[in-house]
DNA sequence: AGTAATCCCTGGCAGC
DNA sequence: TGCTGCCAGGGATTAC
């Protein structure tokens, strides 16, 4: 569930905390979520080594040391947390049995954390991921260049990258219905789910409707209404619907902003009819079917 | 090659 | 109260 505005939420949050502090020791817990290298070298690899740089790819997030790149995919329930030493486990502190956090909104370590970054000033960042559908990797600086899951990413939304005429490019050709395309990471890096309902509706698409059918108007409105749906779920902190959370333990707020996503059967804010739920791309899919054409 | 279905995983929830 | 079965979904993998 977190896509760009979630994951650059929780970027923007931990780069407060991380930037320059130097790793100790790496506790990996759960070897699922690691895709490499194995289990047992992450801690020689990273020890000593300080975090220079929190970036953000899509869904990714880079973090690079002096001589290494930490890849991070949050999957659908990754919470990546920052836990300040000197707010210290209390056993009769109430723990949230979903989001994990303690009365000081921290993490504290419990069956569904799986990795663990200890730095030398005592003070750690927590990986906690109820599906495990979040992935970790590790490259050396010079091995970097082989992450194809991270080269072969689409335009990022507010770059340069993000063109009208890259866009066109990305859609020409293309077979598949909207929705799938707008799903997949090679075309616009970091839409998922929501955004991707989210941005149909504000730009008038129903999500069935094939790639070649759309009109140059249609296109620019899409082209237009994804950087718009993704600012505004950026703006109000990202859309908590069960586990996101920031690096700080807060729920974001767009949740009561949304058009259509989670709203099946309730009136659609701009006509009032009711939204409808389908199924496309094994997704479910919310949309206004008298807005959406 | 390009698209579509399958699978991974846990916890919430409806139904009984 | 407790059990069963279904659902949520990002993306790698497999199937077509």
């Amino acid at each position: 569930m977190p896509e760009l505005p979630e994951v650059e939420t929780i970027r923007i949050g931990l780069a407060d905390s991380v930037l320059g502090r130097t790793i100790s020791k790496v506790t990996i817990r759960n070897r699922r979520i690691v895709v490499r290298p194995h289990p047992g070298r992450w801690s020689r690899a990273l020890k000593a080594q300080t975090i220079r740089r929190v970036t953000r790819r899509g869904k990714f997030l880079l973090f690079t040391t002096d001589h290494f790149r930490l890849l991070v995919h949050l999957g659908m329930t990754g919470q990546l947390t920052y836990r300040d030493k000197s707010r210290i486990d209390d056993p009769s502190f109430f723990v949230h049995p979903l989001t994990g956090l303690q009365k000081a909104r921290q993490h504290a370590v419990d069956k569904h954390t799986h990795l663990s970054l200890y730095f030398t000033d005592g003070n750690a960042m927590h990986y906690r991921d109820i599906r495990q559908f979040g992935k970790w990797r590790l490259y050396a600086a010079e091995e970097f260049k082989q992450a194809k899951e991270y080269w072969s990413l689409g335009i990022e939304p507010f770059t340069s990258q993000y063109s009208w005429a890259r866009f066109l490019a990305g859609m020409e050709g293309r077979k598949t219905r909207i929705k799938s395309l707008l799903l997949n990471q090679r075309f616009v890096a970091g839409l998922g789910n929501i955004y991707v309902d989210e941005a149909l509706f504000e730009a008038g698409l129903h999500p069935l409707r094939l790639c070649e059918s759309l009109t140059e108007e249609e296109k620019r409105k899409l082209f237009r209404s994804i950087p718009r749906v993704l600012k505004r779920g950026l703006k109000y902190g990202g859309t908590s619907f069960q586990n996101y959370i920031n690096a700080k333990g807060e729920a974001g707020a767009n949740q009561e902003r949304l058009r259509v996503y989670r709203r099946s059967g309730e009136p659609c804010r701009r006509c009032s009819s009711p939204v409808s739920r389908i199924i496309v791309s094994q997704r479910g899919s919310h949309f206004c079917p008298r807005c959406q054409r």
